[in-house]
Parts: structure tokens; C-alpha cells; sequence
DNA sequence: AATATAAGGTGTATTTCTTACACTAAGTTA
DNA sequence: TAACTTAGTGTAAGAAATACACCTTATATT
């Protein structure tokens, strides 16, 4: 029955888990890195911590993985409390399991990545309680991090460029109708390269997995171009052959 | 201080882990995939299990992550006591958390995948005390594994269908020096089908990450072949470009 | 020594995919 | 109506993928 401070580990505890971490009922966390796609640029969300240890310090949102929870269920609640959204896509990372990764003990984290649909007026619901406030951040100029969550990042940049150039996950930063040149600005901020656009544009069409629509790009100035929806049917038609999505350089 | 009746679940236990379970000190348990090449057949490494629950079947090798010990430290531990082999290809798979996954109450268990060579002689070290044996079973005709165990392995089977397609793993299940035609079976069998051998060799002699040896293979019936070896400072050189190795259909 | 056996090793033509590249068209604003 | 800005389009050259069949060579057998 030692258990508990077993786990709370030997060596290092500057704070206990009891007192710092009020409710710590389990030493698995998850984190995740949530993209969006805003003027044009990829972000994170990322939260201010209103508690120690690194109060005042950006982070991934993260939460405690309760004991009759899914890990899975863990990475929706916290997309549900800090967006109110759900039914997002969402894909597991990685788990981080360093000894000395927290201070305040051993927390092993499941981090996840998610991509959710920026429509530009949808507000961030107040924050629950252990972050003061959460913000979309540019990836290209993150603040430095709490715990090891640069590394965690990091890793979900590799992850989806590798994704991208083999599933269709670009679709899901985008609204349901879109033009080509958004998707491709999607394309080239993960991928953080410029694309060719008459290349693109031929390559994406031939994949045929895109519903050409008879609408246009509305409130905008200069020449409106034709809108496009993601075809999951046709999609999944193909999807055996698994495409291979600028594959590139 | 429930803590522990927390962690050990509420509705499902047929068994306490404190009884069935002993020296369970932590709720996370590291499971691996072992895969081996052996008489042109990929294989696993099972272990028959001696312990409730699910004692006498074939598992996946798999142990509690101790608290002072880092994640991955425990997946070298298991294949350590197996087969006495360190220093070995290994990479993190996926992360099984689901709240009824284990019968004796909440296990997250941390998959693994590993490579190793088989030389054809060496031998399995005795197994440890919560296995009768181990053994070597061809992907291809598996039996019922123990817990999520088959789901883990069909998850680490793709994982590397992938891999093999962009870094060089194949050769980890080779010996160091390994004829083209070796080569091109630890192909075929990780992606199940087969390939034509003169676009076999063609492609991978292209890639120029192989050293030719002077030497040939010996101890066969018929004409021997040409004895490679990969050549890692060559493949770095070109580790940027990322190689599509066998992208195939 | 001759023969049979089994795998080793090689090249070419076709098609498909990738890349590089620049101008006209259309709608909006002043 | 002129100026601005983005939309939208095609082709030629090079690279990579595929399909395909036979001779060579080392060993084993007679």
C-alpha cells in the first residue's frame, strides 16, 4: 500500500503531488497539440497555467486521465472544455514516459494531436481552472514551453508532414467548402515549403476525391474563386491505393 | 490514500491485482512485438503465460514499468530477459488504454517493436518466471493471443509496412551481411507480396546505401550470391531525402 | 566428365509521375 | 475605365515505376 508514493517517486519533489496537484488521482496525463489554420498560418492552442509548477508559463492543455476514462475519452474532454467541440479529428502522438519529465513526480502523458476547423468567429470558451487563459500561437513563433512540451510539439510537426503526404487530413483545418488555393496554403504551411500552383492544383484534381461545387468564394475582394468540398465517398473508393500526397522535393 | 482501489477499477475484477498480480506496483505495463526473419518467414516472439489471468495462453512479452524507469528502459528490460540482447532496434508503437483492457483492473500498457537478428542458433535464454516458454511463431498463422495482444500486433504489422517504405529497418532483421535476394524476402514478407527481383535490385542498388563485400555467401547448394552490407555513412548522406523505399501497387 | 538442378544475375521498352515554367481571364475598387 | 489582384490554365522534358525472359554459374548426382 505503499503505491502511492511509489509512484510519486524517489528523488526529485520539489512539490508533492498531494498539495500541488490537488485530485492527482492517477499519474497519467494526456497532452494536446491542437492545430488550427488561421489567416493563413498554422497555430496551436496553447494555455497560460495558473498553477505551479510552471505558473504563468505556456503550455499544451493537458489534463489528468481519470481511472474509469479512456485515454481517447481524456484527449476529447480537454478539446470539449477548452473549445466546446467535439467529434474533432484527433489521432494519438506519443507517450512520454521520462522518469524526471515533471517535477513534481512521475507523470507518464499520452499526447495527442488534433486539427479542428477555424471559422474565424468561434470564441475559446472561458478556461476551465488550472489555465488562466488559452491562445491560438503562430507555430513559427511558439514561447518557450512548460515540461517537455516543445519536444512534444515537435514531434506532432513531424507526424502530420509525414501524414498529410498520405491521408487527407488537410481537409479537416479547413471549412467544409474551401478553394484550391486554401487547401494548397494549408499544404505549404505544414509542410513549410512553397508549392507550384498549376502542379498542385493538376495533382489534387486527379486524385479525384474533390467535389468541384457551383459556388463561389463570396466576400472578398478581387475575383471570387470556385469552391470545393472533400468527397468522403469518393475518398473511400480509393482509399485502398492509399495516395500518396505531395510527395515532395 | 483510495488511491490504490481507485487504480485497481470498480466493476470488473475477478481477480485483485494485489493477489494475482504481485509486485504490481504501477498501472503501466510495457508490451513489444519482437519480429524476427527466420527461414524466409517473419515471425514473433510469444511467450506462454504462466500467471492469471489468461494463464496458458500466448501472449506478447510484456512487464510493469517500474517507477524510477524510463518507458523505454522497461521495453529493453523485457527483450533483455528474453534473449539477452541489448542494444537493439526499437521504437515505440501505440499506447492500449482502455479501461477494460486487463481483467484485474486498469492497465495502460505502452506497446513496442523491436528487430532483431536471428542468426538461426541462438537460443532463447530461459524464460522468466511469469512464462513457461517462449517461441518463435510465423505471423502467418498466429494463435489466439491474451488480452488486446492480436490488436496490438496487427497495429505494430502496419506500423511497419509503413516504415519500410521510407527508412531502412529491413535490414535490422538481416544478418550484417545479407545476399539482395535475403534482402528482397524481408521485403515481401513485411509487406506480403511479392516483387519483381531485377526492379528489386535495380531500385535498391540505385538508393546507393549498400556496400558490395568481396565476398560470397557460403554453405549453400547451387551458386552463391553476393554477399552486401548497408552502409549507414552512406544512407546519412543521404538521410535529408528521405528515400520512398518500395512504394509500391 | 557430363548432366541436371537451382538460384544468381542482368537490360530494355513502355508508361506513368514529377517538375519547371508564364500568361490571360475575371471580378473588385477607386 | 483603368488599375489591381487573384483565378485559372497547358506543355515539354526528365525521372521513376513497371513489366517482362533468358543466360550464367556453382554445386550435386550419375
Amino acid at each position: 500500500m505503499q503505491l502511492f508514493f511509489h509512484l510519486c517517486g524517489g528523488e526529485h519533489k520539489p512539490y508533492t503531488l498531494k498539495t500541488t496537484l490537488p485530485g492527482f488521482e492517477s499519474v497519467f496525463s494526456v497532452d494536446c497539440v491542437i492545430f488550427g489554420f488561421q489567416d493563413g498560418e498554422l497555430k496551436i492552442l496553447l494555455i497560460e497555467r495558473n498553477e505551479e509548477p510552471f505558473k504563468d508559463w505556456w503550455a499544451l492543455p493537458g489534463l489528468t486521465v481519470k481511472n474509469d476514462e479512456g485515454i481517447e475519452c481524456a484527449a476529447e474532454r480537454i478539446l470539449y472544455e477548452l473549445t466546446g467541440l467535439s467529434d474533432i479529428y484527433m489521432e494519438q502522438l506519443y507517450t512520454f514516459g521520462e522518469v524526471k519529465r515533471h517535477p513534481s513526480g512521475r507523470v507518464i502523458t499520452v499526447a495527442y494531436y488534433a486539427m479542428i476547423r477555424l471559422t474565424g468567429h468561434k470564441e475559446l470558451k472561458p478556461t476551465t481552472s488550472y489555465a488562466k487563459k488559452a491562445f491560438w500561437h503562430p507555430i513559427s513563433e511558439l514561447p518557450q514551453l512548460a515540461f517537455d512540451h516543445t519536444a512534444i510539439f515537435e514531434k506532432s510537426l513531424q507526424k502530420i508532414r509525414r501524414k498529410i503526404s498520405y491521408q487527407p487530413i488537410a481537409f479537416e483545418l479547413l471549412p467544409e467548402k474551401f478553394t484550391l488555393t486554401q487547401l494548397q496554403h494549408v499544404y505549404e504551411s505544414i509542410l513549410n515549403k512553397k508549392l507550384d500552383k498549376r502542379n498542385f492544383r493538376k495533382k489534387m484534381l486527379n486524385y479525384d476525391i474533390l467535389k468541384e461545387l457551383d459556388e463561389k468564394q463570396r466576400g472578398v475582394s478581387y475575383r471570387a474563386a470556385t469552391l470545393y468540398k472533400f468527397d468522403r465517398r469518393k475518398y473511400a473508393r480509393l482509399f485502398q491505393k492509399e495516395l500518396s500526397f505531395m510527395k515532395d522535393e
